[in-house]
RNA sequence: GCCGGAGUAGCUCAGUGGUAGAGCAAUUCACUCGUAAUGAAUAGGCCAGGGGUUCGACUCCCCUCUCCGGCUCCA
């Protein structure tokens, strides 16, 4: 039988802490033994145990940590006042408003602090009061007083129960709960800090973040250090760098890349899949230019709404102003109006990987991940009313083939309903929603609603893949559009001999070919599938004798379409075989003196401890080749 | 765009108001080797760029560019 360490049931706290919290917690004792955490799971007095290491008992140990960490800065920087401080995924933050932006000497003064309150086992007290006294209590404290003064007073578990937490001289507003002390943080960590804007408004304040995390043991703190170095190792700039992928030069610009040969292997194999699949799926190829003139984007009404993202207008004395393009759809539009269109055109289904520039901000490039110039894998759709429903299907089925091909077995859709910035009639998004939402039901695609995240002109379906360390990328996207169609005046003759409007459906499967390749390099460290590496196997020839059987080995394996390099370098064979699997080569095949004589090879496929000695050479190509067939 | 941090050899990083350093990579030579680093030598730099302060600036100050961590944004 566990009880309250305050001798207050199950019903008190419920009642305390306010219906609706599910998360209600309090020290408890079993049997006269002091537990951290339990919540009530009945009116009678009976309680659950809450482990600290439960995402319940995670969220409340990170939200005290924040709490210990505002006291530490309060206590450290006077003149400074405190936002807010939630719990988040691995951790928690505090906005801060401080003179001086903190340096990394004041992160380290903070943990010093924190660990001082720590140590200290300062109990955390609940404390309820009137909204009016906790206008008083914080009246230094303007976020803090921003916040009360939202409270709804009329909402009976806000009314007068304006909630805090006190430990020590240090206060904060807090619904909690939160542990009984400080004392009972194992493990926690100052990680860096970073300008925010209050309330997320680019128009308010701007804080200082603090990040840190706490953990329910010093292991568990240890492995999750652990786990953000390995999310470095696998820092698709890191490895593009190590693997020869690419580069950013700085001569060329931020937000700029260009590829080197591997880099061009790997995106030649992208492509080409990309360029077969569309063929597979019924698609058509255009090709357009990478600029036109500006009244193609005022037509279009990306200039009403994206001016500022598009790269300025540019213009000869007495010509039109062109500029560069930041989407392939106006000029797919063009390619349909090329001609008067029969509904017996239709679906006319227009691909191409076209390459577009935006001019992102200049604090969000990152990497291939966001770029400036990039390739999308774009298409365009035009069709029939009637047909709206089963090129949707057709859409869905493209990119579940094409995600699964590249190893995203598990992915989430999102579907994204109308923008408040939205041209079009409010029925037409309620048609195209509906129409967007059966055709992830007849797919059997498990999906959520994200409102108000359309584009401006239609409703879309997001698909969000899950990489191999739990990360979400969102990919692949499958928009409804009617108003585009409207804006270039699209018509096509029906039946009846009527001019009709199609509808059109933009759809790229990557997204960007260069996000997906990254994203790509980061789910699998660089230790591609063998279809995609740019080279599948290295040979290495023991001594200069054997360069000639190197040679030759290679050429049978080029036969079998396989892409291989012999390494004739004047190093070692152990430093050779270092550098194949740095490289993160799939195979590595070494030829000595018995291969010459017996027509075999030694082999070690990339993860594998040894080699395999003595593989006849046919065999092992048949193998690799076998290894290196492209998913379908 | 905003807040903070940073930029030294191809890469990873030392360094100091007074002649620029290491490891790895590269090049050359020797070695001819059977599964994660053979040895030696050589070469490599407008210390991101531009202004200032100073007898003297890689070092201190200002501006620009680029990168990093966040915030805001992502048709």
């Amino acid at each position: 039988m566990l009880t309250h360490d305050e001798g207050v049931t199950g019903a008190d706290v419920a009642r305390e802490i306010g219906p609706g919290l599910a998360r209600a917690a309090v020290a408890v004792k079993v049997d006269g033994t002091q537990l951290d955490l339990a919540r009530p799971i009945n009116d009678g007095g009976d309680f659950e145990v809450i482990t600290l290491d439960s995402p319940d008992g995670l969220h409340i140990l990170r939200h005290s940590t924040a709490h210990v960490m505002a006291q530490a800065v309060l206590d450290l920087y006077p003149g400074s006042t405190f936002a807010i401080g939630p719990p988040i995924e691995d951790g928690f933050y505090y906005d801060f408003e401080v003179p001086d932006p903190f340096t990394p000497e004041d992160l380290e003064r903070i943990e010093e602090r924190m660990a001082e309150i720590i140590a200290e086992d300062q109990p955390f007290e609940r404390v309820a009061m009137s909204r009016e006294e906790a206008l008083d209590v914080f009246k230094d404290h303007k976020f803090k007083v921003e916040i009360i003064e939202k409270v709804d007073p009329t909402e009976v578990s806000a009314g007068d129960h304006v909630t805090a937490y006190r430990n020590d001289g240090f206060i904060d507003l807090c619904r909690g709960p939160h542990l009984p002390s400080t004392g009972r943080i194992p493990a926690f960590r100052v990680l860096r800090s970073s300008g925010a804007y209050w309330r997320g408004d680019q128009e308010r304040e701007q804080l200082q973040r603090i990040y840190g995390t706490a953990w329910a043991s010093k292991a568990d703190l240890e492995g999750y250090l652990h786990r953000l170095e390995e999310a470095e190792k696998r820092d698709h700039r890191r490895l593009g760098l190590e693997l020869d992928l690419y580069s950013f030069p700085e001569e060329l610009g931020s937000g700029l890349a260009v590829w080197h040969p591997k880099g061009g292997m790997l995106r030649k194999i992208i492509e080409d899949h990309s360029r077969d699949l569309h063929q597979r799926f019924g698609f058509d190829f255009v090709a357009t230019p990478h600029l036109g003139k500006s009244d193609l984007w005022e037509t279009s009404g990306h200039l009403d709404y994206y001016a500022e993202s598009m790269y300025p207008n540019m213009q000869f004395e007495g010509d039109p102003s062109y500029q560069v393009k930041p989407m392939n759809c106006p000029f797919h539009v063009l390619v349909y109006r090329s001609q008067g269109r029969s509904y017996r055109d239709l679906p006319m289904r227009l691909g191409e990987l076209g390459g577009v520039y935006r001019y992102e901000q200049s604090g969000v490039i990152h990497g291939l991940l966001r770029a400036r110039g990039f390739t999308q894998d774009d298409s365009h759709t035009f069709c029939t009313e009637d047909q709206v429903q089963e090129e949707l299907e057709r859409h869905i089925d493209f990119v579940i083939t094409w995600l699964r091909n590249f190893g995203f077995d598990d992915f989430q859709a999102e579907l994204s309903t109308r923008p408040d910035k939205a041209i079009g009639e409010e029925r037409q998004w309620q048609v195209t929603e509906k129409a967007l939402a059966q055709a992830l039901e007849v797919k059997k695609v498990r999906y959520r609603i994200a409102e108000g995240e359309g584009a401006f002109y239609g409703p879309k379906i997001d698909f969000h893949i899950k990489d191999a360390i739990g990360r979400l990328w969102q990919c692949s996207t499958i928009q409804l559009d009617f108003n585009l169609p409207d804006r270039f005046e699209l018509e096509y003759t029906g039946a009846g001999n009527t001019s009709e409007q199609p509808y059109m459906i933009h759809c790229a499967k990557a997204g960007s070919i260069e996000r997906f390749t990254g994203i790509l390099v980061e789910h699998y460290a660089g230790a591609f599938p063998m279809w995609l590496a740019p080279v599948q196997v290295s040979i290495i020839p023991v001594a200069d004798r054997h360069d000639e059987y190197a040679g030759l080995v290679k050429n049978r394996l080029a036969d079998a379409g396989l892409r291989a390099e012999v390494d004739e370098s004047n190093e070692t064979v152990g430093d050779k075989i270092r550098r194949a699997l740095t490289q993160k080569h799939p195979a590595v095949i070494v030829v000595g003196d018995d291969d010459v004589e017996n027509s075999t090879v030694g082999l070690r496929l990339y993860g594998e401890e040894r080699d395999t000695r003595g593989v006849p050479l046919i065999e092992a190509t048949n193998r690799l080749a076998e290894m290196a067939q492209r998913p379908s």
